[in-house]
Formats: structure tokens, sequence, C-alpha cells
RNA sequence: GGGCGCGUAGCUCAGCGGUAGAGCACUACGUUGACAUCGUAGGGGUCAGAGGUUCGAUCCCUCUCGCGCCCA
């Protein structure tokens, strides 16, 4: 027996014990493979409302596939976030009063290894609680020894391919954290800072100077050049000389480049290749230097003035702009407000510095990735995001892939006694390697940097199904069948996989690529920590339950649109569980019976023949709404059958039946609410696997198992009678008609009328006889007289199709409201009769529109006339 | 500056050539033995604005205005 409640606490810890011993989670039978990796979760991460989003769809789409009788693989796993997590145990150590650089790479690595095994399993945990039937023994991190593995693979058969090189090149760089970043991790933020017009000397002429604008006068020490345009008729006897670089004394060459825009600032730039991209493009041009004049942290070097050194970057601005203006160099200070790139991680200004760094070479890769979307060999849903992609791809640069860091994989390459480096993937293969080279052995040192985060998440489609070993999973799943992400993920995952799957498995990693929006909070804003409002999705599992929380995602979720999310959301879902409860309670109650030779085509009475029919059009819609990812759609058909077509109309029909006298008619109500109630739980279960799981086991006791692993429903022919149907429909009409005027006038809602009817087929005739007691408890008709007489003066008059129904109302009604009710009816018709007549009266209309059309105006343009015609009759009888 | 998207009921959003819809909110009434986490009924919209295409435009095209995001 079901319990008053739902009680999903008790539930959903149960079902999802039950589930993950059954082994359901695993790849199960002969089916052809289906395969999700999840997108790695930082490992020191927790989950957000975005990753419950994310999880959910994934788990839908899982669910319903298994349901299929796919051979199904959910991978799950967690990413060592390089730089987040190394941050967070040095931040740890810090508190602790420790160092990392004291205590040394080894006693570091260690301590973020315990860390890691301390707190890495919150994401898993999480995921649970919302229900994810992803298969846990396959669990993978990207630093696992496998994975690790892989990692070295690729690096050496990129650099092989000559695709990784070492270089010499300016990069974003983190001073806050000592590390080179990639171009994604930077974030451009919009800033109010100055513009300084820094004068210059010219060599030769006292009194002559070249003035320069700059947001960045510190950067001055390292000047070695100044450009204008070739074009530019105020400097051209200039290009050619020498300018003295104030405070420092060098001299700088003037040079004509196209790169200085002459509509900005003086038209003068100075070039300081060490410290800004555009510059060192000019510098490497005219064949400049390039002074860098910051170490790693962002203070001055030893190649600046003796009193600059040791200064920071902000204290060496302020410290420059003084000397400046004290030797009268400066002219004049602008407020400007322009863009300054900061590393998204650190929240610091980053740093243009140039060092040796492992770098990437994506062009090709990049080609490819694109080749294999235009092929359509992978597919973006919806389509859209594939412009963003490509726009990305076509645009690309080398990839940085090295990090300053500890925490990660340490890049596989060895150098030599003289700076040669051998790259292999381990050490014993570069010794051999050095040996070959030197003739000798040689002692030979490891690059201390490791990679990019994303380098090994890159891999992830294929490293956690054994690549490189050739593994069975390799050979099953690969390629997996959609990844699912947000759209702000696009170039971190998907592009960066598409290019290694390529490259290391010359396959794409998936068939479709669906894309999600992003969760906001309810007035739209980006959630985050900062701005107070995130919604912690574990506490709206425990307050609302997971099918709740996962089912308002779902609804929510247009086609890659973002999210608006509030808690009443998951409250009004939380209601539809309820709803869904009771109604299977009710069922319940009246002896639901789930016989397995049922045959919905044989049903008897209208209503159910109407139902199983609905039922059928509901199986459709939701499996050709999951096939197209379209979830939304599929969670709210659902809905609208379950609580408007099965609560409101079958179950209240059904309930004179199920109360009745006639048994034979009682047992199919019994049966067809076992048939409908067990189809609505396969068809709910991949959206909310809980309640349909624990409905299924306790109405049905599960027959053939668990719901998890049942068979998704599939109608050979679906079934659909049109005469029900269309019976059905009329009743709807004739009861909503009646209780609108009921309440419309007033009429207590205990009173029970006398239902009399003018002009009724005899179809409709045998309908109300067969309605009987569906009018008596909907409409709180007592009796109905079939006999067709006038429409009595004191009655409510309700037109449906032919039939003037009138119900005698005596003195309990109000005679001027009623003949006000009518007046705005007659109006109503009268609107819509006047636009179809305009519009048959317009000889192009019946020209050129199709001829279904105008036949179907002119019906409809008949059927109003007539209903027209029956009110005005009601009216003028009480009038 | 380049690109993408969005302006439909008070709010959040469907619809995307021929009767403007849902959920929530609001109003009134209501315990008829599944459900007040509920039921019944109701009010509420020149579908941002202006042109164009079309027999017909919320829907297609152009422009304007407003909002958001991404990239430079």
């Amino acid at each position: 027996m079901l319990d008053k409640t739902y009680r999903p606490a008790e539930v959903e810890a149960r079902l999802y014990t039950a589930w993950e011993a059954s082994g359901a989670f695993r790849p199960r039978g002969e089916g052809t493979p289906y395969c999700i990796m999840l997108p790695p979760p930082n490992v020191t991460g927790s989950l957000h409302i975005g990753h419950a989003l994310d999880h959910t769809i994934q788990d839908v789409l899982i669910r319903f596939h298994r349901m299929k009788g796919r051979r199904v693989l959910w991978q799950p796993g967690t990413d060592h976030a390089g730089i987040a997590t190394q941050m967070v145990v040095e931040r740890k150590l810090a508190a602790e009063g420790k160092d990392r650089r004291a205590m040394g790479r080894e006693a570091f690595l260690a301590e973020v290894w315990a860390w890691k095994e301390q707190s890495g399993g919150t994401i898993a945990r999480q995921m649970r609680r919302l229900g994810a039937s992803c298969d846990w023994t396959r669990e993978r991190f990207t630093m696992d020894e496998g994975l690790s593995r892989a990692v070295r693979r690729a690096f050496v058969l990129l650099h092989r391919a000559g695709l990784i090189y070492r270089d010499k090149r300016l990069v974003n760089w983190d001073v806050a954290l000592e590390t080179a970043v990639s171009d994604l991790e930077v974030q451009n933020r919009e800033v109010d800072g100055k513009l300084w017009y820094i004068r210059y000397p010219i060599e030769g002429e006292p009194d002559r100077f070249v003035t320069v604008a700059t947001t960045r006068p510190e950067t001055m020490l390292g000047d070695t050049g100044i450009a204008v345009h070739p074009e530019d008729e105020r400097y051209r006897d200039l290009v050619g000389r020498w300018a003295i670089l104030p405070l420092v004394g060098r001299r700088l060459p003037i040079l004509a480049d196209p790169a200085s825009d002459p509509e900005k600032g003086t038209g003068a730039v100075k070039i300081t290749p060490a410290h800004d991209f555009n510059d060192f493009e000019v510098g490497r041009r005219h064949g400049l230097e390039a002074i860098a004049i910051f170490d790693r942290r962002g203070r001055v070097n030893d190649n600046a003035p003796e009193r600059y050194r040791g200064l920071d970057r902000f204290e060496a601005r302020a410290r420059i702009v003084a000397d400046l203006e004290a030797e009268g160099f400066l002219v004049k200070v602008e407020s400007w407000r322009h863009s300054v790139p900061h590393g998204d991680r650190s929240g610091t200004p980053l740093e243009p510095f140039l060092t040796d760094q492992w770098f990437c070479d994506v062009e090709g890769l990049a080609k490819r990735a694109i080749h294999a979307v235009e092929e359509g060999l992978t597919r973006f849903v919806p389509k859209i995001w594939e412009t963003t992609f490509f726009n990305w791809l076509r645009a690309i640069q080398p990839w940085c892939i090295s990090r300053q860091l500890w925490w990660g994989h340490q890049i596989p390459a060895w150098y030599g006694p003289d700076g040669r480096i051998f790259v292999a993937e381990d050490e014993a293969e570069a010794a051999a390697l050095a040996r070959a080279h030197y003739g000798r052995e040689v002692a030979l040192e490891r690059d201390p940097d490791v990679l990019d985060t994303w380098f090994s998440s890159a891999l992830w489609p294929f490293s956690t199904l054994g690549w490189p070993e050739r593994t069975p999973e390799l050979a099953t799943f690969y390629p997996t069948d959609v990844l699912v992400t947000g759209f702000d993920i696009i170039f971190f995952w998907v592009a960066r996989m598409m290019m290694l799957g390529l490259f290391c498995m010359d396959e794409v990693p998936f068939r479709d690529v669906y894309i999600h929006g992003l969760v906001r909070d309810e007035r739209g804003k980006k959630m985050s920590k900062t701005q107070g409002n995130v919604v912690d999705p574990l506490e709206l599992v425990d307050k609302y339950g997971a099918d709740a929380l996962r089912l308002a995602l779902l609804a929510a979720t247009e086609q890659g649109r973002d999210v608006r999310f509030g808690e009443s959301r998951v409250e009004s879902w939380r209601n539809f569980v309820t709803k869904l409860w009771n109604a299977a309670r009710f069922c319940e109650l009246n002896g639901l019976r789930l016989d397995p030779a049922f045959d919905p085509t044989t049903c008897r009475l209208a209503l159910d023949r109407w139902i199983v029919g609905e039922v059928a059009a509901l199986t459709r819609t939701v499996g050709d709404a999951l096939a197209e990812y379209r979830l939304s759609d599929a969670t709210m058909a659902i809905y609208h059958f379950v609580w408007d077509t099965f609560c409101d109309w079958w179950i209240e029909l059904a309930k004179p039946v199920l109360a009745g006298e006639d048994p034979a008619a009682r047992e199919e109500a019994q049966k067809v609410a076992g048939f409908v109630l067990a189809r609505v739980l396969h068809l709910l279960h991949p959206m909310a696997p809980f309640v349909s799981e624990e409905l299924w086991r306790v109405l049905f006791g599960a027959p053939g198992g668990m719901l998890i692993v049942a068979s998704w429903p599939e109608e050979p022919a679906p079934f659909r009678d049109p005469e029900a149907a269309a019976e059905l429909d009329w009743l709807v009409r004739v009861i909503g008609g009646i209780r609108a005027a009921r309440s419309e006038l007033n009429v207590p809602p205990a009173a029970k009328l006398r239902l009399l009817q003018h002009g009724a087929s005899p179809e409709t005739l045998a309908r109300l006889e067969r309605h009987r007691d569906a009018f008596a408890r909907l409409a709180r008709v007592d009796s109905i007289e079939l006999e067709d007489r006038p429409v009595p003066k004191q009655a409510i008059v309700v037109v449906v199709d032919e039939t003037t129904f009138a119900l005698p109302v005596g003195e309990v009604v109000d005679l001027e409201r009623e003949r006000q009710r009518l007046g705005r009816e007659i109006a109503k018709t009268e609107g819509e009769i006047a636009k179809l007549q305009g519009r048959l009266e317009d000889a192009s209309f019946l020209a050129r529109a199709p001829a279904e059309v105008v036949e179907e105006s002119r019906e409809r343009l008949a059927e109003l006339a007539a209903a027209r015609a029956r009110l005005a009759t009601a009216l003028a009888r009480i009038a």
C-alpha cells in the first residue's frame, strides 16, 4: 500500500542503493553501445546548480537509452584542476604557516594528494543524491596512472608529429600564481585607468620631442623603439632617427610601422617588445631587442636602472610617473577606460611575459575539427553553436600548454647537459634516446613544469576507456554518442576534445554535442559566490526531493537558452510529484490491475478507449522528444497528461464507473488505470527516476524487475479511436460550459440542477444517456431529460454544437446576470463571425488561399452563425 | 568594432504564416471519500516600434529602439 504522502528522502536513499547494487549502472546486454562521458568536474569542487542541470540531462539520456535496450555506459570521474587545486592547498598550508617552496615538490604533492583523498569524493556523493546512474565502478581521475600514461603518450605523439614544441614567446603570465596561462584563461575586464602622455627627446635636437601615449608608463623601462605610421606626415622626417628614453638614456630607433594608428593618442607609440603582444610583433619585424624588466612575480628586475629595482609593478608605475613629471617629460594625463587582461583564477592583472614555454600548434588540428563538424561527423544541438565553435577554431593561436606548477602531469621532456631536449614516455626511454645521441650515459634533468589541465581533459573520451591500450571498452564505446555541456565550455572542452580525439584516435570523440544554457537566478543574474545568489542543489533535494529538482531543471531548459531558476519552480514540481502520487493512490484504492494480457484496443467504454489513445500519443511524443534532446517538451507533455488529462478527466469520469454497479465496466477501468499508470511511470522514469521506481514497486510489485532496466514502451501501431476522442471532447465542452455558467451566475455549488435539451441529435442523446453519472458528479446535474423541449424562461442556457442545453434555475439565479452573460457570448461569437465574413468576402482570399483553408473558414462560419442563432433565441426567451 | 541571441498576460516562458497559450502570481467560490502540496471558475495581451513581402504576419524580410552574452 502506498503511504498517504510521498517521502523522498527515505525512498531515494533506498532505491539508489538498490539500483547500484543490482549492477544496473554498468553496461549490460548486447544492444548497440551508447556512451556519455561526464565532463569531469573539478576534483576540488562541489556540486552547484549548473552541475545539477548538466548531470540531470545526461542522466535522462542515459536512462532513456538504457530502457531502449542500448548497452549503456555513463563514464564518471573528476579532473585534477591544476591551478585551482594547487591554490587551495597552498592557501591551506599558508594558514598553517607552511610554504610549498620550503617543503619541496614531493612533500607538497603528498599534501595535495592527501587533501584530494579527503575532499575529492564530494561531487560523486552529491551526484548520487541527484540520482545520477553512472558506472561508478569505472570512475576515473585525470591523474590516475592509466590516464597519466595517456597524457604522456599523447604528448610524445604530438611532439613527434612536430605539433608540440618549446619556444621563447610572450605568454600571459599570472604574477600571483607565477605561471603561464592560456588565452582561454584570460578574462578581459574594463578598467578605469589613465593615459599618460610622455615626451621623448630626439637625439641631436635639444628642443625637439616625440610624444607617446601609454596606459602602462612603467613598461617604458623596457622600451626599445618608437613607431609611427608610415603615412603619417607629422613624423615622416623622424623615421630613421633616434629618440632618447627618459630616465634610462637608451637610444630608441624611430620606425615606420603600420601597427601604430595615426588616429589614436599622438600617433606615435613606444615599443616594448618584452611586455606587449603587439609590440612583440613590431619588434620582431624590425629586429628590436626585447628587454624584460620584470621578474616572475612582477617586480622590476636588474635590466632596469637601480632606483627602480625590486619595486612591484604598480609601485614602479607611481615612481616613474613622479620622476617623469619632475624631469619635465610628462605632458599630460587623461582618464582612460580600457580593457585589462586578468587571470581568471587569481583575478590579478596578467603580465605579458617572455619565457620558454611548451606550445601545441593547433592550427592543423583545428582545421580537422572544423571539417568534422562541417561534414556532419559531429553535430551541434542546437546547431547555432557550431558558429561559435568555428569562429574560435578559425582564429586559433598556438596553445601554451606548460604551467609553472607542481600539481599536474609533469611534462615528459628531459634535458641533456647541453640543453638538448629528449621527449619520451618515461625516464628510461629518454635515457635511451640520450645515450643514442651522445654515445654515452649522461645525467638528464626532467622539465619541472606540468601540463595545462585541459590537455588531459582533452583526452578524456578515450583515456578513460583505456587508451593507449586497445581495450575492448575503447573499441565498444568510442566514438561516444553525445557530450553534454554548457556553451561556456565549448572552447575548453569540445574544441580540444575534438582536436585531440581526431589526432589520437583518428575519429571524432562524439557524434552529438548537446549544448545547454547556464542556470541563472530568478532575476537572470549569473550565480556566483561573491554575489551570494547561489542556490545549493542539495538543499533543494533535501527540501523537495531529487525528482522535483530534476523536473524543475528539465522543464526550464529550452534548447540552448539560459535557465532562470528559483525555488518556487522546484516547489511546483514537488506538487506535481505529489499529484502523481495521489492519483496513483486513488487508483490503488480502487483496485487498479496490471494485466499483461490487457489489450487496449478492446476497451468497451468510450472513456477508456479515449485515454488509452491519449497515452499512446503521449508515448510517441515523449519518445520523439527525448530522441531529439527536447527534454523540456518530454517533461511538459507528461505533466499535462498526468495532471490535465488523467487526473482532471479520466479519474473524475472513471469514479462513477469504479463505484458503479457494472462489474465488467469496473474491471475494464481498473485495468485501464493499471495500464495507463504503468505506462506513465515508464515514460517518466528518465526524468523522475525515484518516484516512478517507487510507484512501480509498490503499485505493481515491479514485474520483470526494476523500472531502471525495464523496456521503453514502443507502440507497434499507435491506436486512437476518433469517435471516442470526439465524444470525450464533447463531454468536456458540455461540462465545462455548465460549470462556467453556474460559476458566473453564482449558482450555489451545492445546488443540483435539471438538464434539458433542445435540438440534440440522436448521437448526442446517446452520449447524454451514457454519461449521466459524469454530469451528476462533475456538473452537479441530478437529472437529465432527454425529450426535446423548448428552452424554459428561467434557465441557464449553454450551447454546444447543435444542442441548446437549458438548466432551469427558478429563483436561484439573477436573470439579469444571465442576460449579460449571454450578451457577452453573442458579442464574442459575432466578433469572430465578422472576421470570417470579411475574409470570405475578399475575392483575393478566395482566389489565392488554399482550398482547404477556405473550406475550413466556411465551416467555422456556419457553426458560429448557428451558435449565435441559438444563443440569440435563448436570450430572447428570457429578455 | 565583429558575432550571436532575446524583447508575447504582473513574473518566467512556449508558440513561429489562417481561432494568442502554459506555469506561477492574482480574484471569487469550494472538504462531492486520491490530492488544500488540492478542486472549480474568472480577470488579464494594439505578441517592443516602424516599414515591407503575402489573400492573410506574433510568426518571414529590412530598419529603429531596448536588453543580454561571446570575441577583439
